[in-house]
DNA sequence: GTGATTGTGTGACCTGGGTCACATTCGGGG
DNA sequence: CCCCGAATGTGACCCAGGTCACACAATCAC
């Protein structure tokens, strides 16, 4: 499935479009071929975009003054990508948003998305939506966070994205469930 | 001010609305008067609107299998309350909103959302900003669950929410915090 | 007022998870 | 195929915060 149909069926699920609607739609996109390791957004940068994995994974995630990395995100296939609080706010990034693996996105600057919205009110619909779902998600892994231990934290996230676990290192995946790496190494090594 | 007034200077923040339109969505809230302890959500329910409140302090909480309360959000004048993963998904409630004090609150069924969001896409707009704003602030107390302790974060709250520091029994910051009244209590009592 | 909640301080003790240090294994480039 | 850096396992030790238990307010109902 190329770009275009993967997103298609993304916006599908949510809201009915026609053909041309969904075309109009990935016209504003900009496809990216990324490798491992390549970031696309940097703490301190501006941030205009936000993007959507078609391939591959990505994370965001924090650093704070000790060096330590807190990540907010694993970004895997048709999920979005970006430092919000920047592009929403002006404000420079303060999260860094790179690649894990090879991966493939669509780029889509906040003012195309807000054309769009402003075009088609379903896609505004969509738009909304997606963020809701986000916003619950983020509920939920906070009250995971102050109610269950690091192990139990761990079998939810491996039951709900089971690939990350050979996808992704160890140490990332601790970063994600904030503990540290030896913690979730000891976990199923006593 | 009243509550008319209120929610026009809410949205009035982020879209130009004429009176009319501010009318036309005022029209679709109804008022609620509210006694400290009352409950406008409570697991199990189901949950078909969402609170705007105008007055007094609401919570919103999660209570786990031992009866440990971990509270979501205080909300505030002008801040919105709801279950949203029960609002938008349409399951029961596992949350529970009451009021911490007496409140004024406005009412907003998930219909009459949506159809004012259809009518005026200004409103579709404003709900998508505020929804982005929530997950935004959301991302950040994540952050800082994971970044610093107690006594940094309970800092950094009353820094943005002095007001709490008399109107909330601090079992209920602890709550929020997530961690015991006890600790919380020694923090500043060593 | 008085008795019953509901909130808060405090001591004693326990434990999950952090930190540091070092050994081991693995994957990929030259 | 071999080497190097990245990723992981593991031991020793430490500490923030939890739990339990009990003493004191403060507040409310009547």
């Amino acid at each position: 499935m190329n770009g275009a149909d993967i997103l298609q069926a993304h916006i599908a699920k949510m809201v009915a479009l026609t053909p041309e609607q969904h075309a109009a739609i990935f016209d504003r996109f900009t496809p990216l071929s990324l490798k491992k390791g390549q970031s696309l957004i940097h703490e301190g940068d501006r941030v205009d975009s936000e993007y959507f994995v078609l391939e591959g994974c990505l994370k965001s995630y924090f650093v704070n003054d000790e060096a330590k990395m807190f990540i907010l995100q694993f970004a895997m296939p048709t999920w979005w990508a970006s430092d919000y609080q920047a592009l929403y706010s002006g404000q420079r990034a303060t999260i860094t948003v790179d690649c894990i693996t090879n991966a493939e996105v669509l780029k889509l600057s906040n003012a195309d998305r807000e054309a769009l919205c402003a075009a088609i009110p379903a896609v505004a619909h969509f738009f909304r939506w997606r963020t809701n779902r986000g916003y619950v998600a983020l509920q939920k892994r906070l009250l995971s966070f102050m109610n269950n231990d690091v192990k139990i934290r761990y079998e939810e996230l491996l039951q709900q994205y089971p690939e990350l676990y050979n996808l992704v290192p160890k140490q990332l995946i601790a970063a994600y469930l904030g503990v540290s790496r030896e913690t979730l190494s000891r976990l199923y090594h006593p």
